[in-house]
DNA sequence: TTGTCAACTGTCAGTGGCTGTCACTAGCCT
DNA sequence: AGGCTAGTGACAGCCACTGACAGTTGACAA
């Protein structure tokens, strides 16, 4: 049986409560000096400090630095598993990859922005990308979610990733043309989700053209 | 003036030499070790000893443990961008890629022997794939040569990276590929060179056949 | 309400990667 | 031969991270 609730609403119960009071806290108060002073020039102390908790207490609620920093990034990414998922079975598998990604963008920013604010979240993007030990982290999870979705590819196509190379070669070729995207995006000047979306729909748009063997003519 | 030297070929000096030795030492004795009893469990107080060293002297020849695990790959990674620079001008993008990953694979067995066992070099992949703090400082490096080739493939073809989407698509999408191809490779049984030819061919291969819009046809 | 249990937290001590400093040794060069 | 300096070892210290133990505080039942 579920234990005793006063209001309506399942509502989690004290300790749960602080729990996540505790955890948000730190995610914000982390990537809050992640993004202003640095990564490498945050200690753990400092965050745990921001929050008036011990470092000890940091690390129960994250593996690590850098998992904070990521935390905000890996929501979104599952985020936008899910949307693939809930692609309809028609599409072909490269359809559904680029639908799941740009109808995803604003359920996500949604999301994240019940956590931290999302220019927060926009400007992580640029603090990963200049720290080397965080992209590092990055592409690593990145790797991982690629796998996730080679699995989903397949099962949409009913086919086993063992004896047909397809869905992990198309996954790969997404997942590469994902990185560049993101690259150029937290790097250039635009951040925002609207330039996102059109740097991801062009780049996609240009797998084609770059596998033809002549590129003069254009 | 050049020093004096008495024997032809240009030696460089005791204190040159000594030093290539050191490095050379900690670095055998650092993927030894790696590659036996595991990475993380590997000190690089333990890594010094074997050298007879003292741990401070590690670091001056390598920026972190990841480095020394890394450092055979990265020559490996280096070979591949001189192999793509010595592509003749007459092929396309992803052909000279395929063709500078294909042929490369013997000149960069032989300048890696000149370091280290050979089997040590190939070992090194499965450890980097099975120890996340390598993969994830792996694919960052791989990540950077990424950067190096777009510029190499826009030069190729006279474009500019900025306005044309193409070199750094194409590029993506090798780089993806290759990505799979190596993540198999150093999961699977086969750890020869042979092994990894093949793969890289079959996956490349199945790259237009990943774009089609149905699968169901074969 | 109150007592018991379990979850959460702080404190402390310790490990390992990594860096700055400084004195010292040993190739190099004139 | 003797000065110069690259390379080294020894030492101290920072920071990320972990294990162990004890104190506190919600949760739940009597």
């Amino acid at each position: 049986m579920e234990t005793a609730e006063a209001t309506a609403a399942e509502r989690p119960g004290l300790r749960e409560r602080k729990k996540q009071r505790t955890h948000d806290a730190l995610l914000r108060a982390a990537l809050e000096l992640f993004t202003t002073q640095g990564y490498e020039a945050t200690t753990v102390d400092e965050i745990a400090e921001a929050v008036d908790v011990s470092q000890r207490t940091f690390f129960r609620y994250f593996a690590g630095k850098e998992e904070a920093a990521l935390a905000v990034i890996d929501l979104s990414q599952e985020h936008f598993v899910a949307a693939l998922r809930a692609r309809p079975a028609h599409e072909a598998p490269l359809e559904a990859l680029r639908n799941a990604v740009l109808e995803g963008w604003d359920a996500i920013g949604e999301a994240v922005a019940r956590i931290v604010p999302v220019d927060l979240y926009l400007r992580s993007y640029g603090m990963i990308e200049s720290t080397p030990a965080l992209l590092a982290a990055h592409l690593r999870r990145a790797d991982e979610v690629a796998r996730e979705i080679e699995a989903i590819v397949a099962e949409r196509e009913g086919l086993d990733v063992r004896t047909d190379p397809r869905p992990r070669v198309a996954v790969a070729v997404f997942a590469g043309v994902m990185r560049v995207t993101e690259r150029l995006w937290a790097m250039g000047g635009d951040l925002s989700m609207e330039a996102m979306r059109e740097l991801t729909a062009a780049h996609l748009d240009a797998v084609r053209p770059s596998l033809a063997e002549k590129w003069r003519n254009s």
